[in-house]
DNA sequence: CTCCATACTTACACAACTGTCGGTACATGC
DNA sequence: GCATGTACCGACAGTTGTGTAAGTATGGAG
């Protein structure tokens, strides 16, 4: 039974920050974050939500919150399969963190629409 | 010339965390914006104080996070070398986000520490 | 008896990321 | 002359990440 994943551990070394990114660095967590701060969503109704993610990667990027103790997986015994994801305490612990990268994101994506339309003409 | 890396341009489609997370998701980024936020480093002393990083792969994150606009590059014409890095204005705006992955990952260290050790155990 | 729905999983392949090693340029010190 | 120091760059290899396609289980609808 893994606690919490080897580039988690690893990262303890160096930085804080390089803690928190290998926790949610990877593509799509943090918008799975964004979106479980609102409340519970089923596995299909999250593939929706995100966007453009294979299953594969977004049932991977699930098991990986779930592992590192972010994200609370119910599995109910019925046919067809329901599964509820939902944020854990310290999932939940994230909303300053997506609010500050959701507003400085933002502030980048102005930036990159100007200089892709520049570079566009 | 590049004006923005294209993950950069493509995450502008999915959600704003996604744009920054692709802006200094990468290992080190934001350990480097951690440490230029407190001033004008070179390279090599970027190098000692990052950690346990090889100089290829910093020199490779410090240029896309010039070419995202994010870090000002200043070559002085001497021998040996000198080049000084320092954030830009949008790089600077990066502070609160800082702030929090650094909170939140001091956070999950305490969370990582006593995992692994019951794991040990 | 076949199809459908859900939440996956596995196999496979390709792309991206990262480290190691070797090399470059050249003024200065020994 | 030869080594030293700085800030890299390029080729190569290994690891990790990500997508596509196909398969699994099972009860209910038709």
């Amino acid at each position: 039974m893994e606690v919490m994943r080897a580039s988690v551990i690893n990262a303890l070394e160096v930085c804080p920050v390089e803690v928190a990114i290998s926790a949610v660095g990877g593509a799509w967590k943090l918008t799975i974050v964004k979106h479980l701060l609102a409340g519970t969503f089923r596995f299909g109704e999250l593939r929706r939500a995100v966007g453009p993610v294979s299953e594969r990667t977004l049932a991977r990027q699930l098991r990986e919150l779930e592992t590192d103790g972010l994200v609370h997986r119910e599995v109910y015994a019925e046919v067809p399969p329901r599964v509820e994801y939902s944020l854990t305490e310290l999932g939940a612990s994230l909303r300053e963190v997506v609010a500050a990268m959701d507003a400085w994101g933002a502030v980048l994506s102005r930036e990159a629409e100007t200089a892709w339309q520049v570079r566009q003409a």
